[in-house]
RNA sequence: GCCGGAGUGGUGGAAUUGGUAGACACGCGGGAUUCAAAAUCCCGUUUUGGCAACAAAGUGUGGGUUCAAGUCCCACCUCCGGCACCA
């Protein structure tokens, strides 16, 4: 045995020891307790980034402990290897998707190996291959013959000049990132999936999932966005066409002045006709990126329509206004507006000089202006005839009552969430398996002719056009019903729909004959997720949907696919620039900076390496390509070995929240390691094993013993409850900084720190596998470290026959006492006042008061109040 | 804009159920070892005052509840994640 940490040549010795053993392997043994731990899946990009570090190590201490507990334990790897990334660098490498795809998989699958990851490699899979998501396109046709899968026109960004459709992030204010053309909106024919059929369930069941962060489960509701409201239709002057609205307020109805319709709307389309300038401002607000967020943030515009509306309930004429905020996607595509009780309505109408009409009292008596501003809080009504002095909760009820015997509405629940649209106008994703013919319209493949293979051999031209929309040997063929020529469809399925049901492919990966067998219901649910925050809303609710609809087929028996979920945070760095010349930011890398110091350590200006010239600091930032400020994982594995990164990666901060990356943790985290070690080997070298007297302990050895057992007792539940590595790291810093400064040479002594050691490297072993296991050998274990148990809390250890208390007068600390353990708090009180300086404070400071009370907090603290 | 988070020493963070604020680590300062350096080891390190004992202040800002608030309540400021075609 070397006497030196050699992390190279231990972590290579000790991955091939695993290999050999397949102790990762795993089979369904009914006999044992599961446990299904999971890591969202990586994009294969080329590289491993630190974001997959710390996710990736997260999810194996979490394997590695529940190993320790018994559990037989599942933790498998793949890759999410359709998407954008891969086309861009065809374009750009002129290399085709595929092979790019499969070298960044080969490399990516390198670098975990290297990591140490606890995985079953033999369930591996990628999802841009055909025995993935053939499954994919069968149960889509499955869906389809259900009614869960329909067809219709949604709104896409339009490149004009490379005639192609652009994902969001390909829009760049407002115009192509290629092109540089404005960008339109088009509506096209789309596949989409009836999500809102399970928007109830959905909603429902997350409040089911209580081992899923509280936030999570706020916006996957937020999300769903459930409301119960009325539906009702206007009357339009001079048609016998009406215009459905939904509302939340109806108690508000007498209080609108103008209904507003999306640019997309028909009748905004109709009045339109005839109408230059309607056309112009309809066509103006196509000129914009579909997000959402760019939605909200523009200004909003509206222009009328010349139309009138007729209200439901009075039959005035309202005007009928074109607003581009308005979306056709939610809802109608329309709304009533009552600027008096509605703030963008009130913004709106004061922009235009729509009538105000307050319809709304405060039940208080507390005066209201709807001059300055919209009053949205319930109250009275007023200026509403026959429902004038109801509350708007009464009101609701009348006004949808009235409205559902005129057969003008009716009572309903909105949600918010809109359909899940599946197409995708792209090459590299799963073929969508459909064939369009003339005369029977969209046909679905037949199940033998599966899958629709994705060609590979292509080349893209300039424009990022998908390929397969110019390849007429793939778009050619027969209807399979009338069998006349017909045309496949060439869009691809959202990416989403691969990491849908991955989770669940995992646990019968080999299968050829179905998507999915018997087995998923021995693993499934997934018993830990891991995976980040940023996937709190679509990832998920994507993946809820699919597992009921899966649900709904047969193909599993759970109704959620993830019973506890960690969502953990980003990785940062510091960030560095210089203004170019056009204004613009030169990002430089951090390894190329000198940071200088003042006298406290303060950082207070850095310099480029390679001049000395100051550059500029935009502080911590996640790590990203675009910032140019992201660290290879693969450099620091190599110069401090998977277990210095894993060890720093878990310590820097709890995995909730975001980490910073500093070089000098990465030290200080190998620093530790190299000290465990050779604290180890002086100790092997200090003699042979004795057995430990536990009897006869000195009071320094009892003390000691006590704090090894507090120690493995708060790490235990820092690991299996709390998720905090980082304080399960520190608690053994801290024990074995109290080893180090134990200099008993006696035999009983040694005994102690071989009972120490051989605990602290059981409970560092999911975080720092490697080194664990070589110097569990070194201790003269003949076992192999990952087939051992979690050790167990010797209670006799932590007896304690005193304990300090600390003394508070008027809540501030004045003292210290040792009591007995049972002491009476009878006793405990007049000891805590007779303490020197509790006394002090007590006698001298407050002379002419007295003590009021003394309250006594059992293990913990006295406070004496003196008033 | 809407939804969800976060803010504690020079820095990352700890304080788990309202009960010692700053564990552990980084950095910095001092010392030991060394021909010298690296590595390693020891001591110190919230701020202010004090040789010290100790005292005062202190957890983004302003209020509040409580014997006791980093933790609970109200209002605000700043930063971050998501917003349906990045994954």
């Amino acid at each position: 045995m070397p006497n030196e940490y050699n992390p190279k040549s231990i972590e290579a010795a000790v991955q091939k020891v695993w290999d050999n053993n397949k102790s990762f392997e795993v089979t369904e043994d009914p006999d044992k307790e599961k446990f299904y731990c999971l890591s969202m899946f990586p994009y294969p990009s080329g590289k491993l980034h630190m974001g997959h570090v710390r996710n990736y190590t997260i999810g194996d201490v979490v394997s590695r402990f529940q190993r320790m507990q018994g559990k037989n334990v599942l933790q498998p790897m793949g890759w999410d290897a359709f998407g954008l990334p891969a086309e861009n660098a065809a374009i750009k490498n002129k290399v085709p998707p595929a092979a790019w795809t499969d070298h960044n998989i080969a490399d990516m699958r390198g670098q975990l190996k290297k990591m140490g990851l606890a995985y079953d490699w033999s369930r591996e899979l990628a999802t841009c291959k055909p025995d993935y998501y053939r499954w994919e396109q069968w149960f889509f046709l499955r869906l389809l013959e259900k009614g869960v899968v329909y067809r219709k026109k949604a709104t896409v960004n339009w490149d004009p000049i490379d005639q192609t459709v652009l994902a969001n992030e390909q829009v760049v204010d407002g115009r192509g990132w290629r092109s540089g053309a404005l960008v339109e909106q088009r509506e096209i024919d789309q596949w989409f999936l009836k999500i809102t059929d399970y928007a109830d369930e959905l909603l429902q069941d997350v409040k089911k999932l209580e081992d899923w962060p509280e936030q999570v489960r706020t916006m996957q509701a937020n999300w769903i966005g459930r409301s119960e409201g009325v539906e009702l239709s206007f009357g339009i002057e001079n048609s016998d066409e009406r215009l459905s609205v939904f509302t939340t307020r109806p108690d508000t109805l007498m209080g609108v002045t103008y209904v507003a319709v999306a640019p997309q709307h028909p009748l905004a389309l109709q009045a339109a006709a005839n109408n230059e300038e309607l056309t112009t401002f309809i066509e103006s607000c196509k000129n914009t990126k579909v997000a959402e967020a760019d939605m909200a943030k523009m200004e909003k515009k509206g222009m009328a329509t010349g139309m009138m509306a007729i209200h439901p309930m009075t039959g005035d004429k309202v005007p009928i206004w074109v607003a581009n905020f308005v979306l056709m996607s939610y809802g109608s595509g329309a709304v009533m507006a009552v600027p008096a009780h509605d703030d963008r309505d009130w913004e709106f109408a004061t922009q235009y000089g729509i009538e105000i009409k307050q319809v709304i009292d405060a039940v208080d008596g507390e005066s209201v202006s709807v001059t300055e501003g919209a009053y949205t809080k319930k109250g009275v009504l007023i200026n509403s005839g026959e429902f004038n002095g109801l509350s708007s909760k009464l009101a609701f009820d009348a006004i949808a009552e009235d409205l559902t015997n005129q057969g003008k509405g009716h009572k309903t629940v909105n949600y918010r969430l809109r359909d899940w649209g599946v197409s995708r106008q792209r090459y590299w994703g799963c073929p969508i398996p459909i064939i369009y013919c003339d005369d029977c319209g969209a046909v679905p493949v037949p199940e033998k002719d599966l899958p629709i293979e994705l060609p590979t051999e292509i080349e893209f031209d300039e424009t990022g056009g998908s390929p397969i929309k110019k390849m007429p040997e793939f778009y050619q063929t027969t209807c399979p019903s009338c069998a006349k020529p017909a045309t496949r469809e060439t869009d691809t399925f959202d990416t989403f729909f691969e990491s849908s049901w991955y989770y669940a492919r995992y646990t019968g990966a080999d299968n050829d004959q179905s998507m999915l067998d018997k087995r998923a219901d021995y693993w499934l649910p997934v018993d830990q997720y891991i995976g980040g925050i940023e996937h709190a809303v679509l990832h998920l609710l994507y993946a809820r949907f699919f597992h009921k609809l899966m649900r709904d087929e047969g193909l599993v028996s759970s109704d959620e696919p993830f019973s506890k979920l960690l969502t953990q945070g980003m990785v940062l760095a510091n960030t560095y620039y210089r203004e170019n010349d056009n204004g613009g930011q030169d990002w430089i890398a951090p390894d190329q900076v000198d940071v200088q110091h003042d006298a406290k350590g303060k950082a207070i200006s850095a310099t480029l390496r390679a001049d000395g010239q100051p550059v500029l600091s935009d502080g911590m930032s996640k790590m990203s390509k675009s910032k140019n400020n992201g660290v290879d994982p693969q450099i620091l594995i190599d110069r401090y070995g998977a277990d210095t990164l894993r060890l720093f990666s878990m310590f820097a901060a709890p995995p909730e929240q975001s980490m910073e990356w500093s070089d000098s943790g990465v030290e200080g985290a190998n620093r530790f390691l190299r000290r465990l070690w050779r604290q180890v080997q002086e100790h092997i070298a200090s003699g042979d094993e004795v057995v430990l007297d536990t009897k006869n302990l000195s009071n320094q050895q009892a003390d000691l013993r006590r704090k090894l057992y507090l120690t493995l007792q708060k790490v235990t539940d820092d690991m299996g409850r709390r998720f905090t590595f980082n304080t399960a790291i520190a608690a053994n810093m801290e024990l074995l900084n109290d080893v180090s400064k134990f200099d008993d040479k006696s035999e009983q002594g040694r005994a102690l720190r071989q009972e120490i050691f051989t605990t602290v490297i059981l409970m560092l072993s999911p975080i720092a596998p490697h080194i664990c296991e070589t110097l569990w050998k070194s201790l003269g274990k003949t076992s192999l470290l990952i087939d051992e148990s979690w050790p167990q809390v010797d209670a006799s250890a932590l007896v304690q026959e005193n304990i300090e208390l600390i003394v508070q007068v008027n809540g501030k600390l004045r003292g210290k006492i040792t009591v007995a353990i049972d002491a009476k708090d009878e006793e405990i009180k007049q000891q805590a006042q007779d303490a020197d300086n509790v006394k002090r404070f007590i006698k001298e400071n407050l002379a002419d008061k007295s003590v009021r009370k003394v309250i006594v907090v059992k293990g913990r603290l006295v406070n004496i109040v003196v008033a």
